[in-house]
DNA sequence: GATAAATAACTGACTGGTCAGTTATAAACG
DNA sequence: CGTTTATAACTGACCAGTCAGTTATTTATC
């Protein structure tokens, strides 16, 4: 037809993120064991013999999707949680607001329900998860807590229940968006959620002295 | 061998419930894809061949799974929600206990596991899970919450945002234990963590003339 | 700087195993 | 002995993973 134009071109190097890119979209959209590899090549624009180049079985797939996905953000988040030298309540305001956008723009919710699902199937990926993003975000908010009620600012009280009743209704509404929405339920503004919830919850953890 | 026991019993009445038994398991444990339709029926003492006497197809059985342990315990919390005449942190402090017991107890956390897998590809079930489960606590705790708020006892503000507030953590915990407990992490305590978090939540929720 | 040879990225038809669903047959029961 | 309940062998579709062949690109040669 058009000779000028050849068939495929040879892009060694975009290939794998390509490649991840695409199979996020369809693990995220119809979980692991549903979500077939010619759909994959085909939404990454190559043949199916081309993702064994670069990854050697599907699984593997799985965990590149999972760990590309995960990384960043988190060490940003991290590191501002303990460096901010200001009151608990503007710190808990500035992180929650900049988490929620976070889980507002990113697939993170999309992997979040992979994971969840093939936790049994997938071990590894399980503990991966764990490691690198629930326990170093809850890590950061108890070291924040932690340092709060050694200021005399947050009640006192086990500091990972507090953290738990921090991030929790952030994630919940990310699986609510996630789950629920799709069906046709009113949309979730998690950003909003997330704003009314943190008052909410500091007016809670929040001693007498440190009230406005 | 043994010539007076007969290979099998004709128990037409208790085989649904036992495959529906056997079926919750193998699915909570691998997700829908995942479990073998043999691996049920061997788990229900059955062939493959008698599920198909019950059950017309494999997401007819899961249909049935999700029904089957959503509907108990939903209808009694709803209920108990507004009929109780008490103070709102009273009334919350008892329902919130029940509900950590419920899901401690029973096998919500697998089907929950589940439909936040395969919403996307059972969209009916997402639904039933949302009219049937998460909608209907949601609203108790709303009706809940604007009760208290006209009787003086909660502060002003979005209902829903509340209710979100108070229970997300019970179902954090719940799909912590779910996907982290298996692989290693620290064991969840579900009511401990409930009762913790209910206090500090409702030291936040609760005006000031409601305080004790 | 044109042409040919060599290399490596990529394709797509194929296969071997798996598994949901069917059916021929048999055992229980009244 | 007729009907119902159950079994177990069977089938056909599906799909992860393979590989022999094709094509873009690079390197060597004149």
């Amino acid at each position: 037809m058009t000779p000028g134009q050849p068939k495929w071109r040879r892009r060694k190097e975009a290939r794998p993120a390509e490649i991840v890119a695409a199979a996020l979209e369809v693990f995220a959209g119809k979980g692991f064991a549903a979500a077939r590899l010619d759909d994959i090549a085909a939404a990454a624009g190559v043949s199916k013999g081309a993702l064994y180049l670069y990854f050697e079985t599907k699984q593997d797939l799985f965990t590149a999707v999972v760990r590309t996905a995960i990384t960043p953000n988190i060490a940003e988040i991290e590191a501002a949680a303990l460096a901010m030298d200001m009151p608990f309540a503007r710190v808990l305001r500035l992180l929650v607001g900049r988490g929620a956008d976070v889980l507002s723009t990113s697939a993170i919710g999309g992997v979040a329900k992979m994971v969840i699902a093939e936790s049994r199937n997938f071990p590894d990926l399980a503990r991966v998860w764990h490691d690198e993003v629930a326990n170093r975000v809850l890590s950061a908010i108890v070291a924040l807590v932690e340092k709060g009620q050694a200021a005399g600012e947050v009640r006192p009280g086990d500091p990972r229940g507090y953290a738990f009743s921090i991030i929790s209704p952030l994630l919940m509404g990310l699986l609510w968006r996630e789950v629920f929405v799709p069906i046709g339920a009113a949309p979730m503004n998690i950003r909003a959620l997330a704003e009314h919830h943190i008052e909410a919850v500091l007016d809670g953890l929040l001693t007498e002295g440190a009230r406005a």
